[in-house]
DNA sequence: GCTTTGCGAGAAAACGTTTTCTGAAAGCGT
DNA sequence: ACGCTTTCAGAAAACGTTTTCTCGCAAAGC
């Protein structure tokens, strides 16, 4: 049985003690139900305020069969993205008196599961980000994580609300800007293979293409980070694009440096696009063009369908689609004449 | 009692059936005690699998008297500095099995005494950064709180260590390094009055300007975002200084904006200094010369610090200083000749 | 005056574990 | 064969709440 320290805390029999009532009553008290004696209430109140008293959360948790926690599951709590996503589940689930547990599993995929498994077991549902992990996966894992609220991912599973940005659209937008801008041979500088939104984007391009028969696309590996980003300028000059449709922000800030240290002009010798518009995006030099992800926005609404879940909505929205914003800075111009 | 759903999650008891020993055993098992026939653990472990049984870690953590979970409060997730802190401390505890409960005060300083409250209610330890807070309020939750580990503040209090950047050395060396450039007007865009570390850093100045008498210094009220250090070009301009220290790197990104949207040369008409070194000061244009908290590792001796509580190491170390780097890139030149 | 109604508070069960204590069976030496 | 220790598993208490059930008591109705 649990540790006893020198001192225990002051629980609610102290409390009744103190006021000459039982414990059902200190809870009902504390509780705000009003089928005790005014009287009685003030008298535990008063008990409570001068021994310091607030209730165990864990013995109500136990009592209650809930915890007003919820994990939300992140691949890297560095990435602005998730921060932003992070926020605004934090904030949404803060109005409504619910904390969040976080897991970061610092890109390691195999952890993903893992985390949210334990996520799950400690909190009342589980918000998981998990642009890599399979569909497969996904659907062995979402009955045992239920409530189980998915980002970031189009996957239709029972009962368990999944919000996704539309990445194909936004990069045909993108793509369909570039086009506009005279530009024919086109770089995309994808993301990793496995990632559902990176699939997206693939998808969606592949439709431009086929709709845009004069245009010409390569597709290179790329990345998510600033990091690779920068590795990739030299691929990117190989390839004779004139116009590059980096996977994220970060990589295209991280290309937007590498061109700079070649003396490459951008937009002048070649245009650059992002994809997130996370924060710092309109800072760089030119300005990122980007198609906008409402992510903080996709954080509160993760928040909204999880607790019409917790709550056993009749209706709960499963699907929801945001659209990205094409946001036009300096990162972008005219193909240049040569 | 527990709202009784239509099915119960299968717990100890089933297992224990199952496998035709008592709760006493299945606990014994599942925690690894070796005081149990192999032959009858076997059999545990079979029907534990048989019936996905996972310990119900709130059940857990009533008996134990323990949560394995931290709270950590920060003023803002959408900062980089907390964000970046955030990653440390969640990334270190999970390396010892704890996870990390977060509570984000939205800047309301009012809030901040209660969140931290209740997280403790919720966890074994509370790490807090709260740049505002007073002292003496700091001194009156301190004992409330306990285990309690405090960030960015450097105060003494029993039992509760505190970790801190040295920002008044960090302040004076990039004051020194700008006026060994040739600069004699300088300004300092401060941050909140009741900040800390802003504290830190005009007693910092206060002391360069005792040594160097040569020296002229405005102080003027900044902020502590982009948008406030965006805000504060024409009032800059106006001051007349060469070299201009910004409370932190988003003051000095917003001053840099707009700066430039008023065509003035960064830096040669005027230098720029951040402070903390985020991760995008690198990426500006030009580049940020800053001071580089180490505020990741930060995080990372915070929990440290917690385990020490928790663990009740008999030698803790309270008061710990992490030296700012100066990091010299592109903002900051020699003096303009006019 | 007796029964009914209703209100308010206490006793006790329940939530799901861990751990102490106890006792049974087995092993071993004499 | 006896008594001693040792091993191992079960019974039960403990953790700190909430909530159902029950019951006493007073007021009201006849």
């Amino acid at each position: 049985m649990a540790k006893r320290s020198t001192t225990r805390r002051t629980g609610i029999a102290d409390v009744a003690k103190h006021a000459g009532v039982s414990h059902a009553t200190v809870s009902r008290v504390m509780n705000g139900n009003f089928t005790v004696d005014p009287v009685i209430a003030q008298r535990v109140r008063d008990s409570a305020a001068e021994l310091k008293y607030y209730p165990n959360s864990v013995g109500r948790s136990l009592a209650l069969g809930k915890t007003d926690t919820i994990g939300v599951v992140v691949p890297d709590l560095g990435n602005p993205t998730f921060q932003a996503m992070l926020r605004g589940v934090s904030r949404a689930a803060a109005k409504d008196g619910y904390r969040v547990l976080i897991a970061d599993s610092s890109e390691v995929l195999s952890e993903e599961a893992i985390l949210a498994a334990e996520a799950r077991r400690r909190c009342d549902g589980v918000v998981l980000c998990a642009p890599r992990m399979s569909d497969a996966e996904l659907q062995d894992l979402a009955s045992s994580l239920h409530p189980l609220v998915l980002i970031n991912r189009t996957i239709e599973i029972e009962n368990t609300p999944s919000l996704s940005a539309d990445y194909g659209q936004g990069i045909q937008e993108l793509a369909s800007y570039l086009v506009g801008l005279g530009h024919r041979r086109l770089a995309f500088l994808s993301g990793p293979e496995q990632s559902a939104s990176n699939r997206l984007r693939v998808d969606g391009l592949a439709k431009f293409m086929a709709e845009h028969p004069e245009v010409e696309l390569q597709t290179l590996a790329g990345g998510v980070s600033f990091a690779e980003g920068h590795e990739s300028v030299d691929r990117i000059l190989a390839s004779g694009a004139t116009a590059v449709l980096a996977f994220n922000d970060l990589v295209a800030m991280g290309l937007l440096s590498g061109l700079h240290e070649h003396g490459v002009a951008v937009p002048g010798e070649i245009s650059v696009t992002g994809f997130d518009d996370i924060p710092f995006a309109r800072y760089t030099t030119p300005p990122l063009t980007t198609a906008a992800v409402p992510i903080t926005e996709l954080g509160e609404a993760a928040w909204e369908r999880m607790r019409s879940v917790l709550q056993e909505d009749e209706q709960v929205s499963l699907g929801t689609i945001f659209s990205p914003q094409v946001v036009v800075r300096g990162s972008t111009g005219p193909v240049p004449r040569s």
